[in-house]
RNA sequence: CGGGGUGUAGCGCAGUCUGGCUAGCGCACCUGGUUUGGGACCAGGGGGUCGAAGGUUCGAAUCCUUUCACCCCGACCA
């Protein structure tokens, strides 16, 4: 009776359920090439949705979709000492264009390139180089370009979205004739990513900003959202970067004043991945499977017909087809309501946990039964127990019902956060904080610890053996003056520290 | 790149120490039947060069040598 969908669960062993998610929902399974995933259809449907509503989300802010190579010359990625430094251990490169017959019958690597091709890591540095073409005079500015694109960066340990060796993201670029003005566009963008996250994924983050050890190689100032999971880890969902004059300097990216005068533009680049999908499955799930937000899920009603003599079958069939149809005429969201019928021969329970496995909002279980009352049998994701319900009262509420599970998805996730957020004042009381209490089998602990703390190396190694990293300083604190719990140093800023993905 | 581990059917595993008939088990899959408002049952069936190469032997999944791949823990990261 106390089956669940997903085994072990959470509190068994959270990285195994993880998986097992990813496995049951039909998201995507491990490829051939070491490192990369395939993302199956129910996985990339999520990932298109929020493509859609990020892409809206991006051109009403004023930028525009371009797309550049794959391969960048080696020398490209060397103009910019930091980044070099940051990208040069992850980088996938191309030496050759052409296989020629072995001598022991295989394909040898042949046509050696004059110079090496990077397979992109991220593409600041191409699309700096076309920028600079592109750019003249400050009429050309402000320049604000995304692009929808996979890159690769070889990682030693792989998950499936959290991390893969290859991942689809987007990269948005932009150069601004002012400081400024480049400053608003990364705080801007990053207010982007929170909306999409808490109105769209269901999941609350803190803005804030990253400590000079996690800053994106090359950028002056990085903001990220940072999400608490279930396992009380966090999770960087979104980076947005100033990145000052470094890359246009490093690529010659200038233009000419109204008063005639020379300047470097100021740019920003700023980026959310297919992680999102993982940080997705992280914030909501349950041990019986999936749990999407009806704002994201690919379908949002299943009707599940049940025939249990063939005889009825025809007049079951038509219920759920009309059904399907005026379901479909009603509008959440600003669009129609997705639905499907389900008429595959699966037996009733196993069809039943095939979609709670998947995470489809609302199943609606017709027979004749139901028929003959015009009602309908309506499960929902986010309750244990189904219901009946007139068929005219569900048509008339289920946008509302698919509302209402969005915010509950975002309470829940909220509570979660907010009861395992910590005020720490000490050094004692944050390692504390961070020591799980059964060394040999450790327990779910931790969480996000706010403290006053200077961003300096001393802090820094303090934190090594805690496996603690700083997340950010969240955007939104005021600077009453404090001591920080690691240096003892006066300071007015506090961060969030936590375990992190 | 360090430390540990694992490779046997689509998935999960047993068998390896102590070599022996036709290599098993669970789930999944196919067929037939009985079922069907909640992850069915019965019967039958398909699918393996036991990670690869070499060696020892009458005989190798099992022993020896070499090699490859993957996983976990570190270091590194969206």
């Amino acid at each position: 009776m106390a089956k669940t969908g997903i085994s072990p669960t959470r509190s068994e062993d959270y990285p195994g359920w993880y998986q097992q998610i990813v496995r049951a929902a039909d998201l995507a399974e491990n490829s051939p090439v070491r490192g990369c995933m395939v993302i199956k259809p129910w996985g990339y449907a999520l990932w298109e949705n929020m493509q859609g509503v990020l892409d809206g989300m991006f051109k009403e802010t004023g930028h525009e979709n371009a797309y550049f190579p794959l391969f960048i010359p080696k020398s490209f990625l060397e103009k910019e000492a930091e980044h070099v430094e940051g990208f040069a251990k992850e980088c996938a490169v191309v030496t050759h264009h052409r296989l020629e017959p072995g001598p022991d019958g295989g394909l040898v690597p042949a046509g050696k390139l004059e110079e090496p091709l990077i397979v992109r890591p991220t593409s600041e540095t191409i699309i700096g180089h076309m920028f600079a073409k592109w750019i003249e005079s400050y009429r050309d500015l402000p320049l604000k370009i995304n692009q929808w694109c996979n890159v690769v960066r070889w990682e030693m340990r792989v998950r499936l979205f959290l991390r893969t060796a290859e991942f689809l993201w987007q990269e948005g670029h932009t150069a601004h004739a002012t400081k400024e003005e480049a400053l608003d566009e990364t705080r801007l963008m990053l207010d982007v990513y929170a909306k999409f996250a808490e109105e769209y994924m269901a999941m609350p983050v803190i803005k804030g900003e990253k400590t000079e050890g996690e800053r994106f190689p090359g950028a002056d100032m990085t903001l990220s959202i940072e999400a608490m999971m279930q396992d009380r880890k966090a999770l960087q969902a979104g980076t947005s970067h100033f990145l000052g004059q470094n890359f246009s300097k490093a690529q010659d990216i200038k233009f000419q004043n109204a008063d005639g005068g020379e300047s470097f533009a100021w740019t920003t680049s700023w980026g959310v991945s297919t992680r999102l999908v993982g940080a997705l499955i992280m914030t909501h799930s349950d041990d019986d499977g999936l749990v999407l937000p009806p704002r994201i899920a690919p379908k949002h009603v299943v009707i599940c017909p049940v025939i249990r003599k063939e005889e009825e079958r025809a007049e079951v069939m038509e219920y759920c087809t009309s059904l399907a149809k005026e379901l479909g005429d009603v509008q959440y969201d600003g669009k129609r309501v997705a639905v499907f019928v389900d008429d595959s021969d699966k037996r009733g329970g196993e069809k039943k946990w095939f979609h709670i496995k998947r995470g489809v909002p609302i199943r609606l279980e017709v027979g004749p039964r139901d028929i003959k009352n015009d009602s309908l049998f309506v499960g929902r994701r986010d309750q244990p127990k189904s219901f009946g319900m007139p068929r005219a009262e569900f048509v008339e509420r289920v946008s509302e019902i698919l509302a209402e599970m969005q915010q509950g998805l975002f309470d829940k996730a909220l509570k979660l956060r907010v009861d395992n957020t910590q005020q720490i004042n000490s050094f004692d009381e944050f390692k504390a904080f961070f020591t799980p209490k059964n060394e040999g089998k450790p327990e779910v602990h931790g969480g996000f610890a706010e403290c006053y703390f200077v961003d300096c190396p001393e802090t820094d190694a303090m934190l090594v053996p805690l496996k603690v990293t700083p997340r950010c300083a969240p955007v939104d604190q005021d600077s009453e003056p404090g001591v920080c719990i690691f240096t003892g140093k006066p300071t007015q800023t506090r961060g969030i520290f936590a375990k992190s993905y």
